[in-house]
DNA sequence: TGTACATCAGTGAACGCGCGTTCACTGATGTAC
DNA sequence: TGTACATCAGTGAACGCGCGTTCACTGATGTAC
């Protein structure tokens, strides 16, 4: 399960009682800033990132955000970043739990597990990922030691070669491949017409999905 | 070529000479208004899609919108059915263009028109493209007669049956196949990596992408 | 150890923007007689 | 064919909203001496 950073050492708590005992100075506005739009983006989608909301959760007067913010388009980015961090993450987790061996039996395990941790981020943090898209999944800065989701893809498929899985001249084609149809079912769950399948009708197409891809690169 | 609707009967020419000239009475404010926002959503995606800015590009007062559609999101549907249709049309004419034979290769043909015909549209009209899939491609009331993208794909696969390209045990599982690898691909191309590709580039993908589709379904 | 002062991190009030929407109104049209 | 009148389709002014952003300010902190 993911978080989106519930509550970390500098969420002041907002109650009645250390309300008094707040500090003038918050301790980690930034960090606190990003965790809060990032919270609004994962309830609401992108859109749902504003300055002003960010600022009334943490209990800091609005003003407060450019201090460390220029403008609500900075703050947005390092959202977009925080978010992309989580994907990558979950991504990470997932090939991990997958298989550890060389062979290519595990290196094909892995490269499944993360075409299914793509569509996992994609289902469970559909504002995340409607972020992270929007702001093109290509030129996101990444948050240090983050892992773009599409770096590790990449990776999985230079196993495949090196494992004998799949032959070096379909190496290149198999990335344009594998990504639009795990992003297109993405997509197609969360707005398309695969919005009201129930998750064994989604899990089916997952699979499916798949199958379709390592057949066919 | 997609035209949004830049010229017909009822677009009123908005000149120095002929303002004066203006009947009180617009004729067909309510199909003015469709294309004046989806000509809006064309440029500049669904956000743009301002009520009062549609008004004010055919010349008449905003609130006149309101005798027409109830509200700012009547507009929008109204707008994304004719997206879609624009969408239907295109599709269309590319299949119908690729082959009319009644053997597996002509139904082959068509197929692989009705892909690239979906990824034309997302190319060709990022901005129709994102404010049908923004409102879910599912649910969209379709315009009369128009022919909805999906629908169309699926009479492709139900021709490859027929023709026996494809068995019909694979039929289902196909179509959400075909769809993701499509659909994801134009994502990719709009906001993904393969953004900043060359045409060429982004011509090898898709043929690469409708290799895979065509040899894991 | 105490004090002056620069610097950093907050506050509160205000501005301007463009939007969707509503109100009371007017001009044009069509129809019954 | 003419006229009264209901109805339809437009106008212009105004409201409220919430936002991003800016301004002048104040409280807290840390450092040089």
């Amino acid at each position: 399960m993911l978080t989106v950073g519930t509550s970390a050492w500098w969420t002041r708590e907002v109650t009645c009682v250390n309300m008094l005992a707040m500090p003038y100075h918050h301790g980690n506005l930034r960090e606190a800033l990003i965790v809060a739009a990032t919270q609004l983006a994962a309830e609401h989608g992108p859109d749902a990132v504003v300055l002003r909301e960010a600022a009334r959760r943490i209990g800091v007067s609005h003003n407060a955000a450019y201090r460390h913010f220029a403008d609500r388009d900075a703050l947005l980015r390092a959202v977009s970043a925080r978010a992309m961090a989580q994907f990558g993450q979950l991504v990470a987790d997932r090939i991990a739990a997958a298989a550890d061996g060389e062979d290519g039996q595990a290196a094909a395990a892995r490269f499944e597990a993360s075409g299914r941790a793509y569509v996992e981020f994609a289902m469970t943090q559909p504002g995340l990922f409607r972020l992270v898209c929007a702001r093109s999944l290509g030129d996101v800065e990444l948050e240090d030691g983050a892992h773009h989701p599409y770096t590790q893809l990449s990776e999985r498929l230079d196993e495949l070669v090196a494992t004998g899985v799949i032959t070096p001249a379909r190496r290149t084609d198999a990335e344009v491949g594998a990504w639009s149809a795990v992003h297109g079912f993405s997509m197609l769950v969360l707005d398309g017409p695969l919005r009201d399948a129930s998750p064994d009708e989604r899990a089916a197409g997952l699979t499916e999905v798949l199958r379709m891809v390592r057949e066919g690169i």
